[in-house]
DNA sequence: AACTAGATGATAAGCTTTATCATTAGATGC
DNA sequence: GCATCTAATGATAAAGCTTATCATCTAGTT
């Protein structure tokens, strides 16, 4: 499959009883025209939205994402920033992970059929039915370790904040 | 290294000018006495708290977390319940990873060289130095199947909900 | 013992997500 | 096209978890 045109996302959806609205189209359009390897959280989807100038409540941001993930149309990722992201859900054989700079926050992506296979083979082997798979590394780019860093766990603000105050003993 | 004493635990954090409290140290001692394969939450550490009867501030149950995981003591989770979850950090070559059911919330840790190879070559691949890496299953359960439920990527209250509001088509 | 800087606890504020509900508008069948 | 039924929208309030503030207390050091 390759994405959905708007018919075959109405008749995705009307088959659970779902509704075809111009805002879901426009959402949906949105995901399909971003840039490879992006991710949008609620608010910067809306902020999107704002900006083309549609007017499209919150509300119904958070919905239709929702809705879109309950379909598969959406995938949605953990990736440790307080909030949630969203992307266009692939077919199984080709799902991604994601690096992730716990200083910037900037993302990269990658694909591993290994990481897939184990997953799948992890899932089956505990009689389970597997949804998704992701990695998560979670890394320090170049440009922050020189601002004298090198640990291992920190995170969101406790890294951000606590580094200011308190460099590296020597 | 095994796990921290209390006088290890106190080296560490005085070498950043962090200082041991009876609050950490008893906060460390409930993880480490946790079974095998759990997780807490703050709140759910909080519960335990006050049930034994410790008067510990909830506040600083998060700060402990964060100095904790700052300090590489805990390791924190991310598993997709709109709250962040803390364990015992072990040394790099012994971390685990979860499969999730998306449904009841169980969580099963399994562990993979394989899978830490995977992340330290991919960070190391980009010139990144790697912090953690978790892979994350997702799955659902048996039980949760039998329910009517054979899906792509449902998560949280938007399975739970709408699976109720709006069974199958046939 | 005294001193200094970090930690605590109580409380308020913040941010993301979810719930409510009156109103609007798809989908279906005639 | 029109009527009907039911889902979706938008505005707003509420919830849930996390972070900020600040006066008070205390660990670590001299
Ligand atoms: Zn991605
Ligand atoms: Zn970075
Ligand atoms: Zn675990
Ligand atoms: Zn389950």
């Amino acid at each position: 499959m390759a994405s959905h045109t708007p018919a075959s996302l109405k008749a995705l959806l009307n088959q659970r009883g779902f509704r075809l609205t111009p805002q879901r189209q426009t959402i949906l359009h949105i995901f399909q025209t971003l840039p490879q390897g992006n991710h949008l959280s609620a608010e910067e989807l809306h902020n999107i939205l704002v900006a083309q100038g549609e007017r499209i409540s919150l509300s119904t941001v958070y919905r239709t994402l929702h809705v879109m993930a309950f379909m598969g149309v959406l995938r949605e990722l953990e990736l440790a920033e307080g909030h949630k992201h969203y992307e266009l859900n692939s077919p199984d054989p080709h799902q991604h992970h994601h690096l992730v700079c716990v200083q910037c926050n900037r993302t990269l992506e990658f694909e591993s059929d290994l990481i897939d296979r184990i997953g799948t083979k992890q899932a089956e082997a505990e009689g389970y039915h597997l949804l998704d798979c992701q990695l998560t590394i979670y890394i320090v780019c170049p440009d922050a370790m020189q601002q004298g860093w090198s640990h291992s766990l920190p995170r969101d603000w406790v890294c951000n904040r606590m580094m200011q105050m308190r460099p590296d003993p020597e």
